[in-house]
DNA sequence: GGCATTCTACGAAGACCTTCGTAGTTTTGT
DNA sequence: ACAAAACTACGAAGGTCTTCGTAGAATGCC
């Protein structure tokens, strides 16, 4: 049977997925289009990531005339799921609402965003 | 100069420091009882780690008879403030509203604790 | 004092991670 | 068809992390 796991990406893992996530699928050159100034890699190092991640699972490739197409196989919101996951049981004492006030309390988000958390917290009380 | 530096912690470094944030100052020995069943090292590797935290300045300590007494010198406040800033720009675009929000859904927290954010939220409003 | 026990310091193995160079293959352009 | 250009695959260096064993120093106990 076929492994489903997907695991943890690293951080230079990361920066690569962030690229494919607001870009789509995208060729080795592409992403490398997309680091932003002051992650610059060599080609051969954002090649050598996406192989690696490829046989890792996080992301599928096609071919596509000459070059590979590669994709994020691993989900932006799964990523942010367990990614929160473990911070909350790593640091926070697995209290998802300390968690949630050190973010709001740290970053002081626009009234927008308040009044967001504020719908989603009367949603959270109904049920 | 004294570099004030502090690195962030490893993931094996937040297991001791956790010991050491609730049982406050200990030697290694009572750092290794303060582990939790599941993850239970050698008492070298211990060692090992607390002397490779004291170079990097994450963890302090005096000599008491034969033994030393490590505190912790990253405070856990400090690790939450740093690692929550981390995740948020690594995977929520910066917006610690998402973030919030997706802790407060993902664990669902006891109605208390959505009080106590709601209460927050006022407080950030009023300024 | 002398031996067992309890510490510390140190080294080193093995497992990643990250980076890039080199070599070879495929495609493109003339 | 052939050279140049664009890609891929692979290997390997240098770094960090995590784990523990071994050796030696300090302490406690008859």
């Amino acid at each position: 049977m076929p492994s489903k796991e997907r695991p943890r990406p690293t951080a230079a893992e990361l920066t690569i997925l962030r690229v494919l996530w607001t870009r789509g699928p995208s060729t080795v050159n592409e992403v490398l289009d997309g680091l932003p100034r002051g992650e610059r890699r060599g080609y051969t190092t954002v090649l050598k990531l996406l192989q690696i991640m490829f046989d890792k699972g996080l992301v599928g490739r096609r071919r596509d005339g000459k070059a590979h197409v590669y994709r994020a196989r691993l989900r932006e919101s799964q990523a942010r799921k367990r990614l929160t996951a473990e911070l909350i049981d790593g640091v926070f004492q697995g209290s998802a609402a300390k968690l949630a006030m050190q973010a709001l309390s740290s970053k002081t988000p626009s009234p927008e965003d308040l009044e967001e958390v504020r719908r989603l917290l009367d949603e959270l009380e109904e049920s």
